[in-house]
DNA sequence: TGTATGCAAATTGTATACATTGGTGGAGAA
DNA sequence: TTCTCCACCAATGTATACAATTTGCATACA
């Protein structure tokens, strides 16, 4: 009867909502999205739920699942404590990472590569969610990933603007990246712990000046705005 | 119609696992929950995927529910990971409180120091829990405090057997988690984050022995096992 | 005795109908 | 004109019936 599964639904919203399709602070309609998936209401709520639980949607009594918004005393707390998760899921990859996610992680890899060189935004941003998804998974800590999971939400919707280039120079950042992403790689299988960390460092480095530009853009062209004649104008 | 509304059932479940009323491992059986919470099936299932969220429950495909386990992987994790998470959520919260939730974490200790001194566990552990959950909002930090909620899921239904003093000496040391609550109180409210980690890991290390030695338990005396004249009876 | 197979019971998953809540717009009074 | 109140509508919350899947057991066969 139904096009998609109850899991697919779930990766799909997860998806649309990483690449700001669905952009933060959007009200999900029931009625809308479970026709939309060609579902009842009643597993599409519980697929609602559950984002809500991984922190995708926020929900309030009789008033629906709205997308998680990120507005700026959470964006302050982001860029607090990224650089401290990020650090120690890099050092306990080190140590717990197995062979079959060395593999996983020169695939997401890849994947990663070709999206970026081909300028396309949207799957370069969740390719490079997934490739640190699965550091996550090697770290193998509950506690940790719990974080994790929402920082990675947080920046991966921050990052959209990263991968399409709007001069050379910001293009040669993305190059940046997966050279890094390629070290990063080295260093867990080679479970350099210290490396990975330094590496981990320079790489959020590099993603935060793109972000903070992001959030804190230049500001307007001066003589733009200051039209002598028109003080009153506002 | 029905005795208790969703939330009522949400805090409840919550409740019984952290007590260990509901044990690690256990089967929640959705007909049985529905029948004693008064409700259909409908609103408890999604009680049940929220808690599975928030790391209370582990729910698997056409197989139901199951109270979150606690094995030997897990623990490991937990003993590395809690010292950072609550030393850094003891900082911000110096960095962040307001006014109101130091009234409410006031409150709280003195719930638990009653409960603690009246040698009632359960009420103690969930008192104890709800007093480290406040320095949690606290702190302000949406991505520590997934982190935070998880290892305290934990944390508290190991400390279950922490309020239950064997011997006097044991009360004793739950007299010392009650000294070292209020000092934390006052580092808290002083804004002196130094102070507050320190006593945040002075608080750790004495939660920590107590839960290794629950993990670790004394070994039976030998002398009980070894029948010399029935070596076959294994 | 051990293993395979098929049926039956129990349990979970889904759809739909109905109840309840929150918002909105229009009518009436100040 | 503006404020208040009420009725209606749209959307969420809940109950129940039904479908699909899993599990346990019994039986047959090697």
């Amino acid at each position: 009867m139904s096009r998609f599964s109850k899991s697919d639904c779930l990766e799909d919203l997860r998806r649309r909502i990483l690449s700001t399709e669905l952009e933060p602070g959007t009200d999900l309609d029931e009625a809308g999205l479970s026709q939309h998936y060609e579902m009842s209401r009643t597993p599409l709520r519980e697929v609602l739920q559950r984002l809500q639980g991984e922190g995708f949607v926020v929900m309030s009594e009789n008033r629906g699942a709205k997308v998680a918004s990120m507005d700026i005393a959470v964006l302050r707390t982001f860029f607090q404590t990224a650089p401290m998760i990020y650090a120690n899921i890099a050092r306990l990859a080190c140590e717990n990472r197995t062979g079959r996610q060395i593999d996983a992680l020169k695939t997401a890899q890849l994947t990663f590569t070709k999206a970026a060189k081909a300028s396309n935004a949207a799957a370069a941003a969740l390719a490079n969610h997934q490739f640190h998804a699965i550091i996550g998974e090697m770290a193998h800590n509950t506690y940790l990933v719990a974080s994790l999971a929402r920082l990675q939400i947080d920046h991966t919707r921050m990052s959209q603007t990263f991968y399409r280039p709007a001069a050379p120079s910001e293009a040669m950042l993305v190059l940046k990246a997966i050279e890094q992403h390629d070290a990063m790689i080295a260093a867990i299988e080679a479970r350099e712990g210290a490396l990975a960390i330094d590496l981990t460092l320079q790489h959020w480095d590099l993603s935060r000046d793109r972000m903070e530009r992001f959030v804190r853009p230049d500001p307007l062209p001066v003589d733009v705005i200051s039209f002598k004649d028109h003080t009153n104008a506002l």
